[in-house]
DNA sequence: AGTCTTTCCGTCAGG
DNA sequence: TCCTGACGGAAA
């Protein structure tokens, strides 16, 4: 009790998961992460400056928590004591508002969430806010690949980084570690602030903590039979054309070598030879010629060999990263769940791994398997990796995407007129019109065709694509392509001005902000080297609207979040964010009411008040429902009302 | 000399 | 043309 007091007294909680083997989350990283076996809190009291910053001051003091569940008949009464009072400790710590600091902090929430999956809901972490030194480093230098702890300590504070210890100096180390982790935490948010950073890390970065935990600690369920099956049916499929390659090539190779491929084509048979008219392309690095996808397309009419190379890729992909990929993550489980990262993009995205979930092909592929048996008769199979994904018994997934975010912000921060006027009517197609408006042509003349173009260049444009390269993408001559080019920044100038006041701005102050202040410094965009500087010009425009697109998509999920965390009716779950759309569990008496509740909520974030972010487009939001991943299909929800009945 | 581990490269899935 | 992560082979 007296400890309890105590550390709802202390004016910080700084603390660190420590594993069975003695290592904590502030040692480098370490292949296999050992279990995790206690927390130790430092409770921080003495925040005289005169104290060392790498050790104890006179009011301070440390506590540590054993994990260990022991079933209650097995207890003794010290350990029944013993385990309540860490409970309640670790509860403190989540819903305490003064200050708590844990380098890390989503892993202690998600280790924290599986261990009292009992007696922890996930809707109590929701209101939690901890401090993490990790986000505040990549928030101040998104591109700076801290590897550790200690990077991050020397960078900011400039002091020999401590020699990580064994033993029984290993305690006095870890609380050394712990009271230099709250002067590098101080250190961090003044540098916050003092960049205008410090909303968009106290609003928008650790609010995504909670969010990214309980989204990981939640399982997603696989269909791991069918999953078996397709491996097989991919795995003789692949010997099959495999076979067929050697037959054409003439010789036995091996058909995923890059190296061997490109021996058999252009050393053995000289296709590149056959095709002067045409560009092949070459490997960025070493120039060499290239066996992918755009090349292989150019040969395939020489010989039969490329064709089948092309089939042998699609196929092996699929088995390898989606079918015994997925496999390989699930162990003896029947189920997967992604671990998401916050700080591994420069542009504020979040990424996935072990699976990444947001690579998932959209497409099915089709499998023609031949029948030994029967002769003449081909049995055509999808194989679609999305549609192994299943909602638990009673529930449903609902995907809401925003509509053409990039675009739609593309034309706020241009402002320009054209395009601003194509988002008027919510119900047009969007790259319809703009093939038309561009083309000068009435709408209902306006082929598939000229939309997808409308599509391709309007992204190549903006993003600074050459002539070469978007005549590669339309499949026209690089003078058409420079034609197509040009009149696109006639008709819509004011974009044109836009990418141009970007880069200007940022050879001056060296930097690039998005809507909500996301900063992203680009040291080369003053660099002598033409193509380096170039391509600094074009990581600035693509920043602004790639990170502006990612403060929202952020925003979306932590507004959902907390609506549905305060709500005790509510149950939905976030599964997956796939960068502008979001994946969500629902359970399906609540599938109507959530898809309009979330499409409202995203809508409305065309207007962020307390941030002051006014956008001049209106937000699009598609809702569309499924019993698996694979087969969803689009939901219409009659138009939101100003407050909806909950 | 053969085996194991790490790093780099090319390719391709998504946005 | 930007941003990711995963895989396999080749090289170190």
């Amino acid at each position: 009790m007296q400890m309890l007091e105590k550390a709802a007294q202390a004016k910080t909680l700084v603390l660190t998961m420590v594993h069975q083997d003695g290592s904590t989350q502030l040692d480098p990283e370490q292949k296999l992460t050992p279990p995790v076996c206690g927390l130790l809190v430092l409770m921080k009291n003495d925040l005289d400056l005169s104290t060392p910053q790498d050790s104890l001051g006179s009011n301070d003091s440390a506590v540590f928590l054993k994990l260990d569940q022991t079933p209650a008949w097995a207890q003794q009464q010290t350990h029944q004591s013993q385990e309540l009072f860490t409970r309640n400790m670790l509860l403190q710590v989540l819903s305490r508002s003064q200050l708590v600091v844990c380098y890390k902090a989503k892993d202690l929430l998600r280790t924290a969430l599986q261990f009292y999956k009992q007696d922890l809901n996930w809707k109590q972490v929701a209101g939690c806010h901890i401090q993490d030194p990790q986000v505040a480093g990549w928030l101040l230098d998104p591109a700076y690949p801290f590897s550790c702890y200690q990077d991050l300590l020397s960078k900011h504070c400039k002091r020999p980084s401590s020699t990580p210890a064994q033993g029984t100096k290993k305690i006095s180390q870890v609380i050394s570690d712990l009271c230099s982790l709250y002067w590098l935490n101080m250190e961090l948010c003044s540098k916050l602030q003092s960049r205008g950073l410090w909303e968009l890390y106290s609003d928008m970065e650790l609010s995504m903590i909670p969010v990214l935990a309980v989204m990981e600690s939640h399982h997603i369920h696989v269909d791991k039979e069918a999953l078996k099956r397709t491996s097989e049916l991919l795995g003789t499929k692949m010997k099959q054309l495999e076979q067929e390659a050697h037959r054409a090539a003439g010789q036995k190779f091996l058909v995923t070598s890059n190296t061997q491929l490109r021996t058999v084509l252009f050393e053995k048979l000289r296709l590149h030879e056959r095709c002067e008219n045409k560009k092949l392309p070459k490997t960025i690095n070493k120039q060499q010629q290239s066996t992918s996808e755009a090349a292989l397309l150019q040969l395939q009419d020489l010989h039969p060999l490329p064709k089948i190379i092309l089939e042998c890729r699609q196929i092996h992909k699929i088995k390898s990263t989606f079918v015994d990929g997925i496999l390989s993550c699930m162990m003896s489980k029947n189920y997967i769940s992604s671990t998401w990262h916050q700080t591994s993009a420069v542009t504020g995205r979040i990424s996935a791994k072990h699976p990444n979930f947001q690579a998932l092909p959209r497409q099915p592929l089709q499998v023609t398997k031949k029948q030994h048996v029967q002769g003449k008769e081909e049995e055509v199979v999808t194989v679609h990796p999305r549609a192994m994904f299943i909602p638990q018994k009673g529930w449903t997934f609902l995907a809401a995407d925003f509509c053409q975010v990039e675009l739609r912000l593309l034309a706020h921060l241009s402002s320009d007129p054209e395009l601003l006027r194509v988002f008027t009517n919510p119900l047009a197609d969007v790259f319809a019109m703009l093939a038309s408006q561009w083309k000068g042509l009435s709408e209902g003349e306006v082929t598939s065709e000229d939309r997808e173009h409308a599509k391709r260049i309007v992204y190549s444009v903006v993003y600074g694509a050459g002539r070469e390269r978007l005549s590669g993408i339309l499949g026209v001559s690089p003078h058409q392509a420079s034609q197509f080019h040009d009149s696109f920044l006639q008709t819509y100038k004011d974009l044109q001005a836009f990418i141009q006041r970007t880069i200007q701005l940022c050879h001056k102050q060296g930097y690039v902000l998005s809507i909500l202040g996301r900063r992203r410094t680009l040291p080369n965009i003053n660099s002598p080297d033409w193509s380096i500087r170039m391509q600094a010009e074009r990581q600035a425009v693509n920043f602004m609207v790639q990170g502006s697109a990612a403060d929202l998509c952020k925003m979306a999920m932590i507004r959902i979040f907390n609506l549905v965390s305060s709500s005790t009716s509510l149950s939905a779950r976030l599964i997956a964010q796939l960068h502008d759309e979001l994946l969500y569990e629902v359970e399906d008496s609540q599938v109507e009411h959530f898809a309009a509740l979330v499409k409202s909520t995203m809508e409305s974030l065309q207007h962020i008040d307390h941030l002051g972010v006014h956008l001049k487009v209106p937000l699009k939001v598609a809702v569309s429902s499924g019993k698996s991943w694979g087969s969803m299909s689009e939901l219409n929800i009659p138009p939101a009302t100003p407050s909806p009945s909950l």
